[in-house]
Order: structure tokens, then C-alpha cells, then sequence
DNA sequence: GTCTTGACTAGCG
DNA sequence: ACGCTAGCCAAGA
């Protein structure tokens, strides 16, 4: 496994409730730009394997993307509220965890 | 080693 | 704001 899929296992895994985070944030503070398609990759993966709170991993538009599956529902059992067009407000619900304790496990 | 899949993002019209 | 295209990255077959 790469750095680059741990640090991304480590950040979702780090996302608190009624908070979420996005794929491009997500692979930016991994360390990787442009790396949103390989979080997707990881979580479609790591999430039946390890025990992550995808559901908190939203797109940069703060909708659901993988529609179909109970995400929508887990968030909003969180409380976050969702928008008439299935949106939330990204700038009040996403998280800013710290890059410099991205791989620093207690 | 190459092609395909996957829950993306930014740019353009 | 919405739809489409191009670019990017990781893992499996």
C-alpha cells in the first residue's frame, strides 16, 4: 500500500460527525492533487475492508455521488441537512483536519 | 506491462 | 447553474 492510500485511509478515518470532507481535499492533504479518482478507488476498496465513515466523503459540489446507496441517509441521521437539489453547505459541514498530523498515529 | 473500472475535478460553452 | 470534455490517480484482470 502506498503512502499515498494510508494518508487517505487515516484522514477519512479522522473525519468527525456532522462533518464531511472532499475528494480533492482529501488527495491534496494526501499529497496527491489530482489523486480524487484514487480516493474514490480507495474508499469503493478500503471501505469493506476497513471500517471508514465514507459516507462523509462528499464531491466539491457537496452532493452525493454515489447516489443509490444510503450515504445521503447516514448523513443526515448525523444531522447535516441537505438542500432541495440534494446539496449541502460544504463551507459549514467540511472539515479542515491538520496536514502536519495527517500520518502521525498517538 | 496494458486496458478497464471508479463514489472526481477543473475548464469551457 | 448545467452539460460535456479532458486530465489524473490507484488497483484489479
Amino acid at each position: 500500500m502506498n503512502d499515498f492510500t494510508k494518508q487517505v485511509i487515516e484522514l477519512i478515518r479522522a473525519i468527525p460527525e456532522k462533518h464531511v470532507m472532499t475528494y480533492g481535499q482529501i488527495a491534496r492533504l494526501a499529497g496527491k492533487e489530482k489523486g480524487a479518482r484514487g480516493v474514490s478507488w480507495i474508499l469503493h476498496s478500503m471501505s469493506r475492508s476497513y471500517q471508514l465513515p465514507w459516507h462523509r466523503v462528499v464531491n466539491q459540489q457537496g452532493k452525493i455521488s454515489h447516489q443509490g446507496s444510503e450515504q445521503r441517509e447516514l448523513l443526515e441521521m448525523e444531522g447535516i441537512e441537505f438542500s432541495v437539489r440534494g446539496k449541502l453547505d460544504l463551507k459549514e459541514y467540511q472539515y479542515h483536519p491538520k496536514e502536519e498530523d495527517a500520518s502521525g498515529d498517538s
